[in-house]
DNA sequence: GCATGATCATGC
DNA sequence: GCATGATCATGC
């Protein structure tokens, strides 16, 4: 029988024992990995921990790790940022989503409640430039889940179950919920599994707190709370609606006004040019301060956009995503890529539109990309990294009647695909990366930045769904 | 009137 | 310096 240095029916023992990890590294605390010299340079934190520190075998139990007092012990990367001190490197993800059982649990004997209902967190600051041995652990302490977390994540879960019980484990995505997701797990989703109520194999996932809530997490771990304001007030309007149903009835009664009579009903001032003017009057609506971040949506890493339509209902402008590496997207699989990630995200949508030359709040809308869209966007993405990889960006140029030369590319373009195109998003021309390989026509070895577009055409049916 | 390449403005 | 929301210019 193995001795623990610590005592497994004593929380208390076991946080203590985990709490000398802090400022430590993994070589420098457990000793026996030098002597094994058995290691493999392969970044599995987690494992080295639970075997040569905590003295047990790593395991996939459905029970917690320190199952006596339902202690589940997770470790996840941090990055350091100037402003917030640490924020999550990643997503934590929890344990899989069993498709075939779920549907048969309720939230409270789940095995996502089961496992996960107290955490003892271990959050080591990744470097680059380090072996995993070497990176530092930073952060140590349990968690539990506010109540108010709770109901939403309660919430999560059921939209993640009725999925399943649709048959549609295969469209989930992380995008359907707000601090619980169900994330991707398995090699390139080359890991399919059967699904109780469909022939369709679907990806196999995990549960995972999303990175916003993460961030959370450590602020509140380390006391570095930034400034927040809150949509839902308390847990009795936490249990009685959810999060979307308070921000949609609060934008309502703001419905057919211009900007300037819902600057007069706030009887607020805000600058007009200023960039953020779009988020400040949203935060002015929802009841936030304006210095203040809205509390619910960053720990559901929302992406708000503000969308001015025209008469006829159609975006003035296309929606932009962050710009893309040149060399990084060739270098990524559609799975773990950057564009995928950011179709996995809950989006809101502010709908303005032109009516006599003044803006007026149409709607707004809580979304995620369905499934069968993001599948469409794959093709735009891998079309877009053969170009690039082609070294044919630039298929010819055009000389408007002052003599000025643009250049036609091979990138989709909106013929390509109903949902999302690729555009230049830059200062100018010359605002330029680095290409993985020169373009044929140009021999140019960097080029304009780009980046994905929404097509203003699909966003408008978005808008006018339902 | 739209598609596409290009650019501007602001904030951190 | 850079990301990102916003906008423009031209030709079909």
């Amino acid at each position: 029988m193995t001795e623990f240095p610590y005592d497994r029916h004593s929380k208390a023992s076991i946080i203590t024992y985990a709490k000398k990890l802090i400022h430590q590294t993994l070589r420098f605390k457990c000793k026996e990995i030098l002597e094994s010299n058995k290691i493999k340079n392969k970044g599995n934190f987690g494992q080295i921990l639970e075997k040569y520190y905590f003295l047990y075998e790593p395991n996939s139990n459905s029970e917690a790790d320190f199952k006596e007092v339902e202690l589940e012990l997770k470790t996840s990367p941090i990055k350091r940022l100037k402003k917030l001190q640490y924020v999550s490197k990643e997503r934590l993800v929890l344990n899989i989503i069993n498709f075939m059982e779920v549907a048969e649990q309720t939230f409270d004997n789940s095995s996502f409640w089961k496992k996960n209902k107290n955490l003892l967190l271990i959050f080591y600051l990744h470097t680059l430039e380090k072996n995993f041995l070497d990176y530092t652990i930073e952060i140590v302490d349990e968690w539990y889940f506010p109540e108010i977390d709770l109901e939403i994540i309660k919430n999560d879960w059921e939209i993640i179950t009725s999925k399943i019980k649709n048959g549609k484990a295969h469209e989930l995505s992380e995008g359907d919920t707000l601090y619980l997701g169900a994330c991707t797990k398995g090699s390139k989703g080359g890991n399919l599994r059967e699904q109780p109520f469909s022939q369709i194999k679907a990806k196999q996932r995990a549960y995972s707190l999303k990175q916003g809530y993460v961030n959370h997490i450590i602020a509140s771990l380390s006391n570095k709370n930034p400034i927040y304001g809150k949509i839902i007030s308390s847990l009795e309007v936490a249990k009685s609606s959810s999060l979307e149903e308070i921000v949609v009835s609060k934008f309502k009664s703001y419905y057919g006004k211009t900007i300037l009579e819902i600057l007069e009903v706030l009887d607020m001032q805000i600058n007009q040019s200023a960039k953020n003017f779009y988020a400040n009057l949203s935060k002015a609506i929802l009841g936030i301060e304006l210095n203040a971040d809205i509390e619910e949506f960053s720990k559901a890493d929302i992406v708000v956009k503000t969308v001015r339509l025209k008469e006829n209902d159609l975006p003035a402008e296309d929606i932009s995503l962050p710009i893309f590496k040149y060399k990084e997207i060739v270098l990524q699989e559609w799975e773990e890529s950057d564009m995928k990630n950011i179709l996995e995200h809950k989006f809101l949508f502010v709908f303005f539109k032109f009516e006599n030359e003044q803006l007026v709040l149409k709607k707004v809308k809580f979304w995620n990309m369905p499934y069968e869209d993001i599948n469409e966007v794959q093709k735009v993405w891998e079309q877009t990294k053969e170009v690039i990889l082609s070294g044919e960006i630039v298929k010819g140029f055009k000389v408007d009647k002052n003599g000025k030369k643009t250049r036609v590319t091979n990138f989709p373009s909106k013929k390509f695909s109903p949902v999302s195109h690729v555009r230049p998003h830059a200062v100018n021309a010359d605002d330029v990366i680095e290409l993985p390989i020169k373009d044929k026509m140009t021999q140019a070895e960097k080029y304009t930045k780009h980046c994905f577009w929404l097509n203003n055409s699909y966003v408008k049916q978005i808008y006018l769904q339902d």
